[in-house]
DNA sequence: GTGGTCTAGACCACC
DNA sequence: GTGGTCTAGACCACG
């Protein structure tokens, strides 16, 4: 599993392993059971402090997505899968509700978050797809 | 001027405020030359601490919508409402420009984002109806 | 003897009107032993706060170029020409010496501030001239 | 980077700290990418409170010289060296212009104004010369 | 450790 | 009364 994290769109990098980590679990990339890498391996893969990364296996823990065995590592638990499936929608969720609240509050209107949103989607598509 | 803040929502009160600010001036509440609430005032008010108004009336200040006079107090500049006008779009633009990426990050289609918009629109909308 | 006041260039109300007296007296324009306009009436012809105008008034007898008669108002002291010249260039002389320490503090050498003085004079006599 | 503040000259602490990085970035001893001082190391260095440093920072990022990278620091952006270029002299330049307003004001000529500058560059070289 | 937000209260110049 | 600067110290999220 390689992550590509990025340090200045303003999400944690802890949040962005997580949310990496649950993606490779729903795409199969990640099978229940199988070993995540260890702290210091995706810490210096990713040019990232050791502490984040075991921030964000802790998190990941708590959530029933990973478990640790003694003297092997975390590995992914069997009701990952089922966890993950809801928890990226519910991430993206809370995130949009939170913009939703400062658009109602700018008085913009449903309308005019729908233009956004399409707009906005196109252009991610585009750079998506040169880069 | 009467300002609404929420200490809950994550939002930096001064950047609720000046929000709030560029709002009346958008809707036509505060007009070019009119005098905005002063420091102490708008605190007591707003319950909040006088250098947290001072800051968000700096911010504007840096923003060109509003000017101080000497011992008066401050104005709204007569450039303030075309400022006004495109930024609040521009804001949440970004902000959901940022959603966005991470939505496509998680494998979530468009169509996922217009359903998760509505329904939290929808909800936010009931929420602020039974404030 | 009449007032232009400015309230957006950052110079002290009360400075520039001691400015002006000070001026009209070097001018001939106030003479000695003349009475200089009341608090109050220079007050609104210069749409400007009475407290303001004392102040000023308060500064020029401190300086001995205004001295209060009983029942009459504020004359010009008969040294007040004498006084009056030397202050004028040892006020420019006290801003223009901030202006260089900051100019100094930031590397910029002699030569490029006699070149600013040349180039911004020029302006502001273009200025003067279509106003 | 060391700071050198004065007190006593009227000029804020957080413009001066804004005015020494910016001329640090000029002479190349800040480069790009390169990590400023700690908001609480640079305060205790010079004796002044955090918060002080922290608005000058503060200002350098909304000025577009500043970049913070989460948890880590703050670092020198790639435009900064073209942004400091412009703007030191821009600053010097504004405050001169209203020194020459104020001069003209008080029918001080060119040739008067010439021979200030002169003089007080003058002193002020032979001050920071003993300093 | 880092920056960021917020509070509380002092002091200043200006009107 | 007004805004502006500064200090002191608390709390937070992030790495």
């Amino acid at each position: 599993m390689i992550c590509h994290l990025r340090t200045d769109n303003g999400i944690p990098i802890y949040e962005q392993i997580c949310s990496q980590v649950r993606n490779a679990i729903d795409q199969g990339t990640l099978l229940t059971g199988e070993r995540v890498p260890s702290v210091r391996e995706l810490a210096t893969q990713a040019a990232v402090n050791a502490n984040t990364v075991a921030r964000a296996y802790r998190d990941l823990q708590a959530e029933g997505i990973l478990q640790s065995i003694r003297g092997t590592g975390l590995i992914v638990t069997a009701e990952a899968p089922d966890i993950c499936r809801g928890a990226r929608l519910q991430m993206v969720r809370d995130r949009l509700k939170s913009v939703l609240a400062e658009a109602r509050q700018n008085n913009i209107s449903l309308t005019d978050v729908r233009r956004l949103v399409n707009e906005e989607w196109k252009l991610a598509a585009e750079d998506s797809a040169t880069t």
